[in-house]
DNA sequence: ACTGCCGGGACGCCCCGTTGGT
DNA sequence: ACCAACGGGGCGTCCCGGCAGT
């Protein structure tokens, strides 16, 4: 049985993220959630105490994320920087395949709505990027009278910003673009013209 | 009686912008909007017919108003790019000392959950800011291979995150910094080395 | 301006009576009645002291008509019987041609939603009615047995029906059929066979 | 708890037909309904979807009746005429004893007041009533030159009108002797002499 | 343990019938 | 004659507990 109740968490999981993503906390009911998948209100409820951990749920789903990224690809970009665009492209992929992480993005977006039993997965977020890039100033690759976390604060708030609502995303390529297009415009101010120059040919 | 009504106007609208910013659109009951300023439903429904409409008037209030900064202090600041960074502060500012202005943006982000009557507010700062970055191209500040749409976009979605949620601008200065901050990672990429070495010194 | 006044009033009757006849007392909104002839609520307001008077005033529109037909065409119609063909026959031909007839007649359906000043319209018929056949018993055109004044509450009834809601009234002809009916039904249980042969003629 | 939910279907059902018989359909506000056996409007929401679909169920509740009715009685009455006057008098006790009926047959004359969810019982009724009176056609009992299905139309109108509004219906007897009064009208216009006169003896 | 039916209140938005100041 | 404003609900419906089954 505990099979079958792990699937249903799961299923409902994805419907709530589904739903999420296109609505936004406020717009979401529940009503609309369990009918995605012809779940029952009891199942729901039993998984979840309250639409505000259902929530939670999903954004839980990817606390953490960027952390694991960041040290599984560590092995492979031994420089701060590279690792960053590495973990960049990764995440932007993510947001065009999987739902679930749209909608994990967009409910962290909407934190202030929901309550603080919302993981802040931005401040996780900005706190990974921060590391990073005192890795990369270690590394003489950050220019000089760059706070890493002030910079951190702005890159992830940016790249949270590329999916903005109303910009339909509408292809893996379009996404993809935005972030080129931010890369280019940011890493002359982020690092030293020849780390600059060597990150500009990986973007193509 | 048309004073009148039009201080009505106002007060309505200024109490839909305090809740508005405080709670999002669908967070916010207009129940509580009257509430705030103690106006009875009926005002609110004679000036606004709906709560879309009046989401709608408040994202108005600032429609336009970019490009007229644009226009105004374009007198002041024959470089386009200066006159960018002009436009650029004096919204910070609004957005400290006004309400209004926060509660607007707020609104513009999420149009998607209010509907489409709601101006796009920040497609029209995108097209002022793509003017203003031609006229900075044409005058040889941009650098080669920015694109000036592309770059318009990135900035505005960017500056529109700088009063992201959950990040509470506590002070003027608060917002001031992350502007600092935004400028100085960015003009290294979009203007010439003699330009931004300029800029930079605008920027303190 | 006494004359302007008069038409105003006549005008928001009008409108009135298109709304009323279409969606029922509860189901008009003045704001419609209004805005089908762009007066202002003031003005109705000057005019009708409230939604119940104004239908009311509408019912009124017709209370003593039958009375007055009666008399009217007495002249013409010796026998009671013929008159009161003739008066059901200028109802229909009223009924047809002229909205504020239906309206009037059906707000008189709906008294029980308006309140005790809507004239019972349907009861100053009844009497009339009532007279009518007792005539014609004094004139031995009525069988015995039939008591006039439930005959004419039938007959009334019976007579409000023929409109009904739903059984849309497609045009002149549709309900001059429907007024046959009812007569070829009713007259031979009413008057004397001779009579009812001379008045079957009449009806065509 | 399927008997559970089926009795607060009933209650809520019953309650409904009591304030939709006193105020009509755009009269009567859920919140009185709910109030008046104190069930919640969460249990109102379950069972019924809307108010037009109570209301629709309301009606619904006597969709078919009278065909039933008709099937049932069709044993005891071989001769279509009696058994049509004992359908009558049926449905006149049904309209003095049970409130749900009432509401019912008031609902059906305001059908175009709640929407086309409503079945039109009235239509159902009519084709009904043409049936019987196309048997005793067969049978020899109807006059010629009588449409059965025009006379139908007539029938069920006027019998949906007896229990007018304002008109109240004081006691069994009142409506029992409205229902008399019309078959005596009626009967002489749609049944041969021989039959009218064994009919009437029925009447009393 | 897990799922589901049924019910419970609480508002939210809309909008309606009406009155004051002019 | 009118513009502006007033509250009072109406309906929908939403988020959520209790039990009853499995």
């Amino acid at each position: 049985m505990q099979a079958r109740a792990g699937r249903t968490r799961r299923i409902i999981l994805k419907a709530a993220a589904d739903i999420f993503e296109a609505r936004g906390y406020m717009g979401t009911s529940l009503q609309e959630v369990v009918a995605l998948q012809d779940v029952s209100k009891g199942a729901l409820y039993f998984h979840f105490p309250s639409k505000e951990q259902l929530a939670a749920a999903v954004i839980r789903e990817h606390q953490g994320l960027l952390a694991e990224l960041a040290a599984e690809l560590r092995g492979h970009h031994p420089r701060a920087m590279w690792l960053l665009l590495a973990v960049s492209r990764r995440i932007s992929e993510l947001l065009c395949e999987d739902v679930m992480t749209r909608a994990g993005v967009r409910l962290a977006c909407e934190r202030d709505q929901i309550g603080d039993s919302a993981p802040s997965l931005l401040d996780d977020w900005s706190v990974t990027v921060a590391e990073i890039l005192r890795d990369a100033r270690d590394q003489g690759d950050l220019l000089p009278g760059v706070d890493p976390q002030d910079a951190a604060d702005f890159i992830i708030t940016a790249f949270a910003g590329l999916q903005r609502r109303g910009y339909p995303i509408r292809s893996k390529g379009d996404l993809h673009r935005r972030a080129t297009t931010m890369w280019r415009l940011l890493l002359p101010g982020l690092t030293t013209p020849a780390c600059t120059a060597e990150l500009m040919k990986e973007l193509g």
